[in-house]
DNA sequence: CTGAAAGCGCTTACAG
DNA sequence: CTGAAAGCGCTTACAG
């Protein structure tokens, strides 16, 4: 019975104090890196804390020290397949920096403000926010607060928060130049949300690179990333009296999506009736039923920009804001037919 | 420039205090829910509050409450297509209870042990492990400290640990049962890696569906759940003299790289040629282009068990523990050719 | 209903 | 190098 109420209370430094003959003090110093000890004392701290199981609380500790290590991250569902990618680096990355991530879970859309707020009762050192909407109010309140913000992927003009995204409008110009390099001619394109930033702004991206070429799209239709809408919306375009004889797609999902009704569906060849390109080069992009020519959307250079800007605002806060644009680069694969380089 | 110090400083129950004219206590009363404050203490205090932007400290609160509503999640790269299916769902579900996930990433196959412990000098309530591998000595010392652990899709025998997986065995059953009854005479089977348990009882539970009549394994290979891997295998399947007219695979990645290089590399139909069958049900097994018949390992049942799991050892660390067997059911989509039911 | 005081588990000047 | 004491931001008996 005794034993069962020792394995419920945490065991305290007090606890390894007594243990070991010596004062509080001496517990901390031992497990304070620099702080001077004997070796003699640290040795009986040490034999004591191991014996009785002896774990510092590092909430206690960041009561005085004032610094918690955690940072609060705002994700969501993981749906798309870009997202888990993402996030898996981001979180790896975290943990080798010694810091923990915090998690923050939104409804895909929703504005983060109420859960992300709830969050920072807990002391964090500092917010990602990678899903749902950020209002100019919730960022106010953190700046308030204190509380850095790095946006990923999406970017609003406040001060105190920075921003990470990739260069939506010239990945998609990119695409429009190789579609218009192979002489393609009715280029029809296929987008995301329309209240999402990436789709803003990768469809402009995509008429001013055709209008670059006096052209304009062929045909549009507005699907909501997801593969099934890739799909659906490619059969209404495909079977048109007039298809077109390209599609992008303002991400790897729809295109995949797109690639399965030309193919399977409407039994079209990809790329040689219908050229595909995609956005992101998520892992499956690469698989070889898809084989899918895309924009890459590079993780790791997004994930070391987050993390640089967050440490960045953290011993500055008071820097002006920053949008870092992170520069998409051309994978060709076979989905579509390119000009030879 | 005293505007930013301000800023910089997080406002403390002491500073709303003052600011109202009222104790410290009166502040904390008016933030717990059911203490005693009269309407127009509450009202000052909460006047205050907003003015100040106070948001009480949940790490200072817990040392005297003890409860900090953190619950540590082990997860890894998400890198298979259902781990972030299900750790969207399960990060959404510990956020309405008003648990907050503090994330341990851990290289997909390492011992949890080190990332783990350290986190939990985090005082947290209990731990989730979704990934890696767990020693009985880091579920020893987990029990010494007294946190409550649950696994997910993995299961050992230890103290204080519960576990929730699949019944990986009954499945593949079913699938082995599935394929017979529909007359395969040559069943092949595309292992995972060797090391994890859902593989072992996959593998043990196709090998027993197909001796209860009479048949063994046609051949096999084994893969490592990647998409890359059931691409590479089935082609070796598929290209023997005797291929194989079933194959039933580990995951539904594995399916999914087998039904393209049967159909895009070797050319032959699916399920006409060769039948092919998943486990785990992962969203994009319901894309047109695969349409794959497969086990489904449901991730809400799995998620509702483990949260009630650790819930319940929470209030009573000392039951003995369980594991929670989920009943996978049988999807049937088109790539397996399977008798009427 | 209210406030002064003690306490949660730690760290850090301070004095020795 | 070491320990007693004060303090971090909160809550909770206790007394009024």
């Amino acid at each position: 019975m005794l034993e069962r109420r020792r394995a419920r209370r945490r065991v305290t430094s007090e606890d390894v104090a007594s243990q070991a003959g010596v004062s509080r003090s001496a517990v901390s110093r031992t497990f304070t890196p620099g702080a001077s000890v004997s070796q003699e004392t640290r040795d009986r701290v040490l034999r004591a804390a191991k014996e009785l199981g002896y774990r510092r609380n590092a909430l206690a500790r960041s009561l005085t020290t004032n610094s918690t290590d955690l940072i609060a991250v705002v994700m969501g569902y993981l749906s798309s397949q870009y997202e888990p990618y993402f996030f898996g680096r981001l979180t790896a990355r975290l943990q080798r920096m010694h810091k923990r991530a915090l998690l923050v879970h939104v409804d895909d859309s929703d504005e983060v403000g109420v859960p992300l707020l709830e969050a920072l009762s807990y002391p964090v050192e500092g917010a990602i926010v990678a899903a749902g909407s950020i209002s100019p109010e919730t960022a106010e309140e953190c700046m308030r607060l204190g509380i850095p913000l790095v946006l990923s992927g999406r970017a609003i003009e406040a001060d105190g928060v920075d921003a990470v995204c990739c260069d939506n409008f010239r990945g998609a110009q990119l695409a429009a130049e190789a579609l218009v390099n192979a002489k393609h001619k009715r280029i029809a394109y296929i987008g995301g949300k329309a209240t999402i930033q990436a789709e803003v702004e990768r469809s402009a991206g995509v008429r001013d690179g055709l209008a670059a070429h006096g052209l304009s799209l062929f045909a549009e239709e507005r699907g909501d990333f997801s593969f099934e809408s890739g799909y659906r919306t490619a059969l209404t375009l495909l079977r048109a009296d007039q298809p077109p004889d390209a599609i992008f797609c303002c991400n790897d999902a729809m295109a995949m999506g797109a690639m399965d009704a030309a193919r399977h569906t409407v039994g079209l060849a990809v790329p040689d009736d219908v050229s595909i390109i995609g956005f992101d080069d998520i892992p499956m992009a690469a698989w070889p039923g898809f084989n899918l020519t895309t924009l890459r959307n590079p993780v790791d250079e997004a994930v070391d920009n987050i993390l640089d800007l967050l440490q960045r605002r953290i011993e500055r806060p008071n820097l002006p804001p920053v949008i870092r644009r992170i520069r998409p680069v051309m994978v060709r694969r076979g989905s579509a037919k390119l000009a030879q380089l």
